[in-house]
DNA sequence: CTGTTAGCGCCTTCAC
DNA sequence: GTGAAGGCGCTAACAG
């Protein structure tokens, strides 16, 4: 029974105790613990053993009442259930553990929470810098974020004024577009995201222009009913196959899909109408879902992982000054794409 | 241009700027606004005006100072990535918000992050509860948490002494099985995770237990080769049942696989191999992972949302006394699975 | 190199 | 019903 004891009074000894204890003041404390100069070895490790004998840890709340800085970095986002959003909060949490940041999680679900969030700012004085991921802003809610004077960054959906890391979206749709031209399609439609809708979220924009750039380029026309919306599940993948399927005039013989969970319905409503992927059909994805190999999923690969935790270190930089604090802080990062080859496209099939 | 300097101001007017635009006392107002009794109605009004014309938020870091409470719960996890975790984490954030705390996030998907975690303790003063998610604690670390003398409590694996949420492991297995039984599936077996190795998690030890029982309640006999390793990710599912295929003494017909995840795996090494699910080999995963409907596997469900947030609500209620402050903090709450009937099982194949 | 002191912003007795 | 004052634990001048 020592254990909660002892962890209990450790939790709880202050910095009076530590210098008590090493026979200093609690400046000297407080010095010798943050590695500051203008303390010799010997009382530094002096303090160093007594804190350790202690188990003591500064309470961030006090010091940051006064330093103004409390070590954690907030994180806005819209899903947080979803493949993308989790890979995106794994590499943002490592990259700010290794600079002994916490991440606060704010998930804003609806336009309710949304509300709520910008309205009552839980993050006010809880963070030191706020990351946005895949959540496009109104201006107003930038200026709202901006109000709170901290770093603020972007990730994969651009927030003008605002430092991002993202993908460049129009060549990852002309990356797929080409590979399936390059494979002799010239029956090619696009599954992507809502266009129109009050979400307003830019990729599946930024995607579509690609996916109608691309196949200009190749002197390629594209049927405005062959670009439907997936919603960006695999359910709604799966109806946009279906609905591509059921319409007159034949089926494209390529389908770029612009997330990889797409990818996975538009397959499954292929097999369920008894066409073949290839043969019949191909299938290009986004994402390099974890998934996407296991269903061999031919796909534009994007380093999720990377963006939010460049996101995370180029915040830390910021708030540790290590960066030029007269650099501009709207600027982008574009982080590479590649095709990642697999069954789901083959060469089209000769026409009749 | 007035936008960010507002803001700017907003975040720092504090409780003293209410009082004197409030005309009252700085206690006056911390009372009026955490809606204390001993405030005339009209002092109440006049204060809450005032804060709101000010944007005024007390600080968290100066009321957790002296409360000692900051209004937020840590959650430590394995990994983040994972399906499971982020519907986990998806559960927690809202129950959390929903009460007004934090959530902070760690995970310590390394044994060096882990053993840095209870070495440094970065939860320490930092969150007034924590919940370990699906991390089967060395009783030592499950002392120093202790230590820490906060609310705890266990999402999905189970941690002696301590609050849990989870689902009947066992049960789940025997549902899986019946259900194979009861389609006349003679020759089954089991896709699960490590038994032996050092992260000793509980989960698959229950459900190949549960396996087992209901193996032998049915009068069948378990073959030891049947039951393989899928390490609970797909690629392991695949390689599992490739192995599976490639033992002499003929195949299963009916396949229980611990996790979806792992079935989709077992579903690709069938198809590659000729297979036909379900008219060969029937298939049933546990989760009911969002791509189980997409990929029409049968599966045993399971609420993960509601597990973390379960958890969640749980310790809100102890932080604020709603609960018996008495009452025993290792009760487990136990929660209800289901067969979902998709189309990755049949009538066992009738044998030559 | 080290100690003293004044807050950071708030809550909470204790008087009135 | 309200105000004054003392910390909560820490950092940041300023002295020495």
């Amino acid at each position: 029974m020592t254990e909660a004891p002892t962890g209990a009074a450790a939790s709880r000894a202050s910095i009076v105790d530590v210098a008590q204890r090493a026979g200093v003041s609690v400046a000297t404390v407080s010095r010798a613990l943050r590695d500051m100069p203008n303390v010799s070895k010997a009382t530094r490790d002096r303090v160093l053993r007594a804190a350790q004998e202690l188990q003591y840890a500064a309470s961030p709340l006090a010091s940051g009442l006064v330093t103004g800085r409390v070590r954690s970095v907030g994180v806005v986002l819209p899903y947080a259930g979803r493949w993308f959003f989790a890979e995106v909060i794994r590499g943002i949490e490592e990259a700010l553990r290794d600079h002994g940041y916490d991440l606060v999680l704010h998930v804003v679900s609806d336009a309710q929470r949304r509300a709520d969030f910008f309205e009552s700012l839980p993050v006010r004085r809880r963070v030191d810098a706020i990351l946005v991921v895949a959540l496009p802003l109104e201006d107003h809610e930038r200026d709202i974020l901006r109000g709170l004077g901290l770093p603020l960054a972007a990730v994969a959906e651009p927030i003008k004024g605002l430092h991002g890391e993202f993908v460049d979206n129009d060549a990852t749709a002309r990356l797929a577009v080409q590979h399936l031209v390059n494979l002799g399609h010239t029956r090619i439609a696009s599954i992507g995201g809502d266009l129109h809708g009050p979400e307003r979220f830019s990729v599946p924009g930024l995607r579509t222009g690609g996916f109608r750039a691309a196949m200009a380029e190749a002197g390629l026309t594209v049927r405005p009913e062959w670009e439907v919306d997936g919603r960006f599940t695999a359910a709604g993948g799966e109806l946009a196959m279906t609905a591509l399927l059921s319409q007159k005039g034949g089926r494209p013989t390529g389908v770029f899909c612009q997330s990889d969970e797409m990818a996975f319905g538009a397959l499954k409503a292929l097999r369920r109408s008894g066409l073949r992927v290839p043969e019949d059909v191909s299938l290009v994805g986004v994402d390099d879902h974890e998934l996407s190999d296991v269903f061999d999923v031919t796909t534009i690969a994007q380093p999720v992982v990377a963006q939010g935790a460049a996101a995370a270190r180029w915040v830390v930089s910021r708030l540790e000054r290590t960066a030029d604090p007269d650099a501009p802080d709207d600027e982008v990062c574009l982080h590479p794409v590649r095709l990642v080859l697999r069954g789901s496209t083959g060469p089209a099939p000769t026409e009749h």
